[in-house]
DNA sequence: GTCTATAACCTGATAGAC
DNA sequence: GTCTATCAGGTTATAGAC
C-alpha cells in the first residue's frame, strides 16, 4: 500500500489550526481572541500558526468568509429556486435556519458583530448575491402583496427565526425558563413561524 | 452670585469620560477598545481615566449596566401595565423600540454581544425583572392564545423589531437598497409590525 | 485634579535550532 | 514542519511632579 499523499483533511496541522480558530474566533470574536488561545486549542505551537497563515488577520479572514457563506449561503438556493412556491420557500428557510443554528448557535452573533463596520471591505472580497426584485422569492412576495416592500417579509422571517439565537443569553436571563425549555421552544418555532408568516401575508 | 458647587453634569471630567466611553465601547466593544481611544475622545489624559474609574473594566461595567437598562428598561413599564390592553402594549413596544433604536442603532448588537457568556455574572449585578406568567402582557397573551407559549410572541415582536437593527450591515450588503431607503423601511415598520402581530394572534 | 513619564505586562510575529 | 526563545510594539495602570 503506497504512502498516503493527501493527508486526512481533519488531522493535518493546517486543518487542526483552522478547526481551533473556528471555535475560538466564533466564541470570543476577533479582538478578544489571542493567537495563543488558538494554538493551545489546536495543540500546536504558536509559531506554527504564523507559518501556515502568516498572521492572525489572514487566518481570521479565512474563517470569516467561510462563516459568512454558511450564514447567508443557506438562504440563496431556497430564495432563488423558481420551481417552488412561496409557502414552500418560507418553510424551507425557517427549518433550514433553525436546524443549522441549533448546531451553530454562536454563528449569527459572530457574523453580524464582525460584519459591523467591515461591510465595505467585505463587499470587495466576498462575491455577494444581491437580493433584488429579480429573485424568485421577492417576485412571489411582490405578487402576493404588491402594496408592501418585500424586504419587510424577509426581515420578518429572519427576525423571527434568527433573533432568538442572537438574543439567547438575554432570553435566558429575563425569561423564566431554563436552557432546555428554551431549546424546545426554538424547535417548536420550525412549525409555528411559517403559519405566522402566512397569516401576515394575508393581513390587511 | 455664589460659586457653583455642583458642576454641570455634562462638563465635569468624570462625565466627559463616561460620554466618551459610551461612544467608543458601543462602537467597538470591550475587547477592541483601548483606554487611549476613550481618553482621546474625551479630550483628557489617559491617567485621569484610572483616577476616576480605577480600571478599564470598572468603567466598562458602569456603561454596560447603563446600556442594559436602556435596552431592557424600555420594555418593562409597557408589559407590566395592567391598565392597557394587549393591542396597545404591542403598539407601544414596537414604536418605543424603533424610536429608541433609530437614535441608538448600535445598542442591541453591543448589549447582546457583551452579554454573551457573561449572563451568569450579570445576574448578580443587575436586578433582573423576570418575564414570568404574572406579567400583565404575558397574561393577556395566554388569555388570547392559551395554546401557545407567550414567549413565542415576545420573540416575534422583538425579532421583527430589533433584528433589522442588529443585522443592518447585512441588509445593507445583500439588499439592493441604500442606507436612506433602509432607514425609511425601518420607520415604516412602526405601523406594520403591530398589524402583523395581530394577524399572528388570530392565526390557527 | 491634571499632567508626564514610565513601569509592568501582554500580544503578534519572527529567528534560528532541530 | 515543528519547536524554543525572543523581539518589537502596544496596552493598562501607576508614580510622582505640578
Amino acid at each position: 500500500m503506497p504512502k498516503k499523499i493527501i493527508p486526512e483533511a481533519d488531522t493535518s496541522t493546517e486543518e487542526k489550526i483552522k478547526t481551533a480558530a473556528r471555535k475560538v474566533f466564533i466564541q470570543k470574536g476577533f479582538a478578544a481572541t489571542r493567537t495563543r488561545d488558538i494554538a493551545e486549542e489546536a495543540g500546536i505551537n504558536l509559531a506554527l500558526l504564523n507559518y501556515y497563515f502568516r498572521s492572525k488577520e489572514k487566518l481570521f479572514n479565512e474563517i470569516m468568509m467561510e462563516k459568512m457563506q454558511q450564514f447567508f449561503g443557506i438562504l440563496l438556493p431556497v430564495v432563488n429556486d423558481p420551481s417552488t412556491k412561496l409557502e414552500t420557500k418560507i418553510e424551507l428557510m425557517v427549518s433550514n435556519y433553525i436546524d443549522m443554528l441549533s448546531m451553530n448557535p454562536d454563528l449569527p452573533l459572530f457574523v453580524l458583530s464582525e460584519m459591523k463596520g467591515q461591510s465595505g471591505k467585505i463587499k470587495n472580497i466576498l462575491p455577494v448575491q444581491k437580493i433584488t426584485d429579480k429573485i424568485s422569492f421577492m417576485k412571489q412576495l411582490k405578487e402576493k402583496r404588491p402594496d408592501i416592500n418585500p424586504i419587510h417579509f424577509l426581515m420578518n422571517i429572519l427576525g423571527m427565526t434568527v433573533f432568538p439565537f442572537v438574543a439567547k443569553p438575554a432570553f435566558e436571563l429575563i425569561a423564566a425558563t431554563n436552557k432546555n425549555q428554551l431549546e424546545a421552544i426554538l424547535q417548536e418555532r420550525k412549525k409555528l413561524i411559517p403559519i405566522w408568516v402566512k397569516a401576515m401575508l394575508r393581513a390587511k
